[in-house]
DNA sequence: CTGACTGCAAACGTTTTGCACGGTA
DNA sequence: TACCGTGCAAAACGTTTGCAGTCAG
């Protein structure tokens, strides 16, 4: 059980009672797009607005209290800051992990082959979950 | 200087002024944006429609004769169908650039650590080009 | 000649904005 | 109390759809 009052301040953003069910619901959730965290957050507020979802979740991410992941294909999803990391998604179920991968090498590659100079890397792998590549 | 009626009709996409130069500006430039695309096919028609630059594109990523890439923080872009590769992109001008990355031990940590069945992969670094990093 | 393509306008879904009210610090 | 957050409604934006006329095969 996290304190996220202490956590919203530390990004200088107000503790509200809305701010704490997005906050709770993406970090039980792991990764939510705007639907699933609007469904849930009109569960616990009998008059949650979609506006008031859009405006904390774009505040958050200028904060970086969120992160949003953009996957090929399928809605962006939004997820805690947290180490760079890779992410697997299931392209039945839509459900999405992460996951380590060293990219150094990568890296690399772009170093000796191109002038880039890299700021940061986006890898998703899409395919089935375990549970539903046996379906 | 391609040929683009023999690959249109390749995949099974009739041939029109409209899909000839939508296949020649996205082959010149690489990779397009809609609003791009739509802004150079102004200058060849005097009435192109926008459902038009849609309809054709929809109908050639369902054709395989092009790809969509989805890039993070960035407008899609749209490429001929090639083999699999990575991409660059620059966060300051925003152009995108292929590079061949070797992504085989990453499969396979996948494969390793999780139950995941891979189909495919999508790997964006961003970062500052050769231009923009100097300036 | 027939079905497919084009262009226009309207519709649609998603995200943003403006404003009045209410709540946080 | 002063400012920020919320909720509602309207607006803005990108994309899709329906239809009538035109064109490719």
């Amino acid at each position: 059980m996290m304190n996220y009052s202490i956590i919203l301040k530390e990004h200088d953003l107000k503790v509200t009672p809305q701010r704490l069910a997005i906050a709770d619901i993406i970090n039980v959730n792991g990764h939510v797009t705007i639907d699933f965290l609007y469904a849930l957050m009109a569960k616990k507020f009998d008059s949650i607005s979609l506006a008031t979802i859009y405006k904390n979740i774009n505040l958050m991410l200028k904060n970086s209290f969120i992160q949003e992941v953009s996957l090929p294909q399928v809605k962006n999803v939004y997820e805690l800051t947290k180490a760079s990391h890779s992410h697997l998604v299931c392209s039945k179920c839509l459900r999405v992990e992460d996951i380590d991968i060293d990219l150094d090498s990568s890296f690399k590659t772009v170093t000796k082959t191109t002038e880039f100079s890299i700021d940061s890397a986006s890898l998703v792998f899409n395919g089935l979950c375990i549970d539903c590549k046996d379906n």
